[in-house]
DNA sequence: AAAGCGGGGTG
DNA sequence: CACCCAGCTTT
């Protein structure tokens, strides 16, 4: 074993967090755990994991679940499409495999939101089989220790650091390898302020000797941010119903519910909102009242969301037939998942409708 | 190859 | 404010 593995590993073994993944040797919360980190932080994903550990202790329990239920407990993670793909992996598992997890790399990669990061994760991790991540964490510490200032963000860049990796990952323990070069980047080889002053491999690293740590791992491109224009009606009747659909487009908060949507190409005032086709279709021309009117920004990481809403009493919801439309009372809506800039103003909504 | 997909932490 | 996080899927 070189000496990088064995340095690694041996830092990995005093340095590594108790975690409550790591506590289990199950294929099932192991592949939980993973699907929640993809583009996570352990800090932010450690609740959702217990909850939804607790509320689906195997993969049947999670088969058996309804879509609506996963997304809910994943509700405020982000990226549902994980939810929804572990949700039907769960049923290919428990229905076509007999509850059995794929044991190998192939195998694994053909579940729905396994991708090559996961399958190697959870073949390494479960199977201690010869197979080596390659997350942010790994891109960092190997461009900064071997000083590659290829673009990893290129697939030559990608590459590159694949076969560094995998020529590393030459122990018997591949598993730790692949644990403990995470860790190392998550607590030690930090995207920013590193603590390089008392770094195991401060004598060898190519980054700290050439004072480029700062510039490592090198990106190409910047994304572009666009705004959207989200302007939600909040429609209630005298007997507390409310209107809300569920999103089924390809787009942002897919399965998600919403109070019914206009968006507009542009900041759009609450009354010329009013004056809107599609506002005199929702409302059926009838006698309205604009209890209250809001606006405030949501930023995601590539989306700057300026969102509108509008709280409308209206004599009666009974036109909206539209099986897109459902009515429940407004004391409902906590049963179903929203996106995070509608479940926060949950709270606020109903001081606004006196 | 590039775009799309969330929300939160950090400096 | 910019950057990043135990990435995957679709275009």
């Amino acid at each position: 074993m070189g000496k990088f593995s064995s340095d690694l590993i041996l830092w990995y073994k005093e340095n590594k967090r108790d975690l409550p993944w790591r506590r289990t040797s199950e294929v099932y919360r192991v592949w939980v755990s993973e699907i929640i980190l993809q583009q996570t932080r352990v800090n932010q994903g450690i609740n959702y994991y217990l909850t939804l550990t607790e509320a689906f202790p195997t993969v049947h329990h999670l088969a058996r679940a309804s879509e609506d239920e996963v997304l809910k407990l994943w509700q405020g993670l982000g990226y549902y499409s994980r939810a929804r793909n572990m949700h039907a992996a769960a049923k290919y598992v428990s229905q076509e495999l007999n509850g059995v997890f794929p044991d190998t790399f192939d195998g694994l990669l053909k579940l729905k939101g396994i991708g090559p990061y996961t399958a190697a994760a959870i073949s390494s991790i479960c199977y201690n089989q010869p197979h080596t991540v390659v997350d942010g964490n790994v891109f960092r510490v190997l461009t900064r220790i071997y000083g590659v200032e290829t673009a990893i963000n290129t697939s030559q860049g990608k590459k590159q650091i694949e076969e560094l990796a995998q020529s590393l990952n030459d122990g018997k323990a591949y598993g730790d390898f692949n644990q403990a070069i995470m860790e190392f980047g998550a607590l030690h080889c930090t995207p920013q302020l590193p603590a390089c002053q008392c770094c195991i491999f401060s004598d060898t690293c190519w980054a700290l000797q050439h004072n480029k740590v700062h510039l490592l791992p090198v990106k190409e491109k910047k994304l572009q941010v666009k705004k959207r224009y989200l302007n939600f009606i909040v429609l209630f009747n005298k007997e507390e119903q409310t209107v809300i659909q569920r999103r089924n487009h390809n787009d942002i908060w897919r399965g998600l519910y919403q109070y019914p949507l206009i968006e507009t190409t542009q900041v759009i005032s609450p009354q010329n909102l009013l004056n809107t086709d599609e506002l005199r279709e929702l409302t059926a021309q009838q006698d309205i009242h604009l209890i209250s009117e809001y606006s405030f920004k949501h930023q995601l990481t590539h989306r700057r969301l300026i969102i509108n809403i509008l709280n409308i009493q209206i004599p009666s919801l009974a036109h909206l037939t539209s099986p897109q439309y459902q009515l429940i009372k407004t004391d409902q809506v906590n049963k179903y998942a929203f996106p995070k800039p509608l479940s926060r103003i949950f709270n606020e909504t109903p001081k606004h409708r006196l």
